[in-house]
DNA sequence: CCTTGAAGCTCTAGTTACTAGAGGTTTTAT
DNA sequence: ATAAAACCTCTAGTAACTAGAGCTTCAAGG
């Protein structure tokens, strides 16, 4: 039984971002005082540190949705089935994952190249702007 | 002299694109038909693809309006001066790339580590949900 | 009991970089 | 002349929050 901002404390959330998940239907709607103020229990806890993992973790809030739908902390008991699925959705996270690890490691190249040649350049013809003006110049991609 | 689907054609941007740049005063506003369509020329069409390949290197928008100020497109000759800051923004660019690198390869990891644990746990607890319930399970962040 | 300051409430709008669609006009080609 | 393609403006939607205005409620001290 707390308020929501011993909810927000105990999760590492910010306040405008529980309602915000209420909003959405990620947290249900939760029973209020006599004065219209939010009170929380243990599983609401629960659910949004589960929340704020899967964020951390990458997931995106709708994946998040259905992996709680496979967690026990969505009242319905979690079985072989489900976890199938979780684990599906946490193999689309991987490979996303490194997808843009591939990108961004291109990008790192690419920049490391221009600063490089920047410095090589004598009369300092500066590749930052040569090369965003013509693509040509670029190696990775 | 062409119209905004040529330019759209000519630089790999969607039409929408261009105009939002537009509006957002990265692309200076063209001269119009007799019609009130826009009618586009060389110089834009070296701007624009000069932004689209700032975004493809993973510049913001708002860098890539300081690189361009930096550069010759925006009508003041380039200099020393410019040159530097303009590297210095790479440099900003190229150190934001390698901590969301770095950010990633550890998300990657936890991720092959649950999915390893769940096909290795013989009553299939399933390690996606537990370790999303508890971030104490966690081995890497 | 009363007061006051902290905490909570709702609602709106801003962030980033676009994208989609509605409903109307202009161009281009036959 | 007509019809299709391209263009116009304006609004709103995307993801995941965050900030602020203006008002109400709660908790603690005197
Ligand atoms: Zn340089
Ligand atoms: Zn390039
Ligand atoms: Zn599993
Ligand atoms: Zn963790």
């Amino acid at each position: 039984m707390f308020s929501i901002g011993k909810l927000a404390a105990a999760s590492h959330c910010k306040i405008p971002t529980i309602r915000y998940y209420e909003d959405i239907g990620l947290l249900p709607t939760p029973r209020r005082s006599a004065g219209n103020q939010r009170i929380y229990g243990d599983r609401d806890l629960l659910r949004l540190r589960f929340i704020r993992h899967g964020r951390e973790l990458g997931f995106d809030l709708k994946a998040i949705g259905q992996l709680l739908q496979f967690s026990a902390l969505d009242h319905t008991a979690s079985n072989h089935q489900h976890s199938h699925q979780a684990e599906a959705i946490a193999k689309v996270q991987l490979a996303a994952t490194y997808s843009r690890i591939a990108r961004l490691q291109s990008l790192a190249e690419e920049l490391e190249l221009m600063l490089v040649n920047c410095d090589e350049s004598n009369d300092h013809q500066c590749q930052v702007l040569e090369v965003l003006a013509n693509h040509q110049l670029c190696q990775h991609h």
